[in-house]
DNA sequence: AGTGCGGCCTGTCCGC
DNA sequence: TGCGGACAGGCCGCAC
């Protein structure tokens, strides 16, 4: 499933074939994904020029004169560039043709995405305003997240996984994170110090990092087949790995549920 | 306001 | 081998 690095990945794969080509075509061969494509879209974005590929959180946005394209991937998504020599499978249910005959192609098999149409400025769409800052960006500190953690009673894994506190923390990345911050999943998110959570904000980066690094290798090669999933599962240290021996300590690996999602750890290394 | 959970959806995996 | 059911997950929207 596309986390954050993936996205980014898919944004500046598809970026050189889309930015400053005018948009030419729309087809929509299933309206019904997480949120209805609305109707009028290829009204709004035909014959406008793509002005940017940009991203949000797990967002991408077409940026155009008049509004935004925005692109959820879901946890299925994906992204292609193609032709119309490219016969659409099952699941591609939209293209987005441009004016050198590339298509934007999005295949979504269990329909969890979106692509919707945000006006001017995007900043306010419901959807996007009261997301919290980019993990990678510099306003995202462990003072902010300190700050942010006060009288929180909620587990720090769903705190993390909050896109109100930060946005781009998926259920794997928090399980990840933790780890390399020596962090119990369980833990109160209130309960805290701000040392702890210098070490998770750096913890965050790095992961992210990393993955987007290894995302850009994976799929380079991006018009082809795209990126297949769990391609980031070499570098995993705890998820997926219950049973499995800890990277730091030999320990086994835990899994529980938490909020009816896996959580990996390791006993003894996350306090 | 903070928290937790239902629901959307289909491919994959497991057990019979 | 074929089939059914459990499971997976992002994240909004609602209920408490």
């Amino acid at each position: 499933m596309p986390e954050l690095p993936e996205v980014e990945t898919s944004r500046r794969g598809i970026e050189p074939h889309l930015l400053n080509k005018k948009i030419k075509c729309i087809t929509i061969r299933q309206h019904k994904l997480r949120w209805p494509i609305p109707k009028n879209l290829p009204q709004l974005a035909i014959n406008k020029t793509v002005r940017a590929v940009s991203r949000r959180a797990k967002y991408i946005y077409l940026e155009l004169d008049n509004g935004t394209i925005i692109i959820h991937l879901g946890m299925s998504g994906s992204l292609r560039i193609c032709t119309d020599k490219t016969l659409p499978e099952k699941h591609d249910h939209v293209d987005i043709q441009v004016s050198n005959g590339k298509i934007l192609r999005l295949r979504d098999p269990r329909k969890f995405g979106c692509v919707l149409w945000a006006d001017n400025p995007v900043s306010e769409h419901k959807l996007i305003k009261l997301l919290g800052p980019e993990p990678l960006d510099d306003s995202f500190t462990a003072n902010y997240l300190h700050d942010k953690a006060k009288k929180r009673q909620c587990s720090i894994k769903s705190f993390i996984m909050n896109s109100h506190i930060v946005v781009g923390v998926g259920n794997i990345y928090a399980s990840e994170t933790l780890f390399r911050a020596g962090i119990n999943p369980k833990r109160k998110a209130g309960n805290i110090s701000l040392s702890r959570f210098e070490k998770l904000v750096s913890a965050i980066k790095l992961t992210l990092n990393l993955a987007i690094k290894e995302g850009g290798t994976t799929l380079r090669d991006f018009t082809g087949i795209s990126g297949q999933p769990g391609y980031f599962a070499q570098k995993l240290l705890v998820y997926g790995r219950k049973g499995e021996t800890c990277t730091q300590c030999g320990e086994h690996i835990k899994q529980f549920t938490q909020q009816a999602r896996s959580t990996f750890y390791c006993t003894a290394c996350q306090r």
